[in-house]
DNA sequence: ATATGATTTGTTATGTTATAACATTCACTA
DNA sequence: TAGTGAATGTTATAACATAACAAATCATAT
């Protein structure tokens, strides 16, 4: 499992955290965090990596949900919408976002080593691709920003 | 078909430039474009827009290559390697490069209304991801950089 | 309280994208 | 011209995702 990010943070405290900001938004929103999405989104904040939506799928079927794909699919499109999830596309993945701040785009380092991804953000409207797509008149509607590579401990263990 | 496009540039004299770029890149570096691959590429620079698997599949098929899904994949992941096809991640689908400079990233902004895609290029290194990922000594070897939105021609005809 | 409309969930089936594994052919060169 | 490594052919299957429709649930306005 992924230790090294367990040990740099109190992963029990951010998880709990990111769970009450989706609950706070939902209500706030009129929206509904059904058991179906909780469990998703709880899943993914306890693995605290980017997990298949089969594998999401068989944690449902493990918990007593219904497990055909729509029902994963539906719960992180769900997620996904409201900010509180990101697919990662280069891994047809999906991981828990811990800072759904909208005027942020998210930003993801995958490790091809550890298969540690890490979340970054950037200032929306500042970075250069929204000036570039600026200067040419294209409006954007949603970044994708990915980058594999290896991180700084599995360097060190080269 | 992609009409703006050819109307900004000479699409078949841009097509073979690149193609005799390959050419002379792939007889430099003792790789071998066969008639497999040539054929792929220059699927790719005909249709001048981003196509998926199958349906390249589908073009060997009607030029006479085997048409079974390996013979497509391999085709492109060597023209990825070599960096004249791009994978568009979010649309699960494979688009050549006009500019294959390795010492740039890609971006791609990938239109919604006219499925235009258009390849821009960000300076290696001083890009702020780059510098994002050197703070905390990630070492990048791939860069997905995709924005889905609206291009400037599409939002004038709203 | 209850009809009604909208949202969510259940379920079946299928579509789409991609790779594993191994056999065969081809091109080079020793 | 035999041996080697690269490329291609081929079969099968894995992995990812959605369409379509039925059933249940919920919200709320009368």
């Amino acid at each position: 499992m992924n230790l090294k990010k367990n040990s740099l943070h109190d992963h029990n405290s951010c998880r709990q955290k990111v769970m009450e900001a989706a609950k706070a938004y939902c209500e706030q929103k009129r929206l509904k965090l059904t058991p179906v999405r909780e469990a998703v989104l709880n899943m993914l904040l306890n693995e605290h990596q980017a997990l298949g939506a089969y594998e999401i799928l068989e944690g449902l079927r493990v918990a007593g949900f219904s497990a055909q794909p729509p029902v994963a699919y539906r719960a992180l499109n769900f997620l996904r919408d409201i900010g509180f999830v990101h697919k990662i596309e280069q891994l047809n993945s999906y991981i828990a976002c811990y800072h759904p701040d909208m005027s942020h785009s998210p930003v993801f380092l995958i490790c091809q080593s550890c298969n540690d991804i890490t979340e970054k953000s950037i200032d929306r409207h500042k970075d250069e691709f929204s000036i570039m797509a600026d200067e040419t008149g294209f409006q954007i509607t949603n970044l994708v920003l990915e980058a594999k590579g290896t991180c700084q401990a599995c360097l060190a263990n080269l």
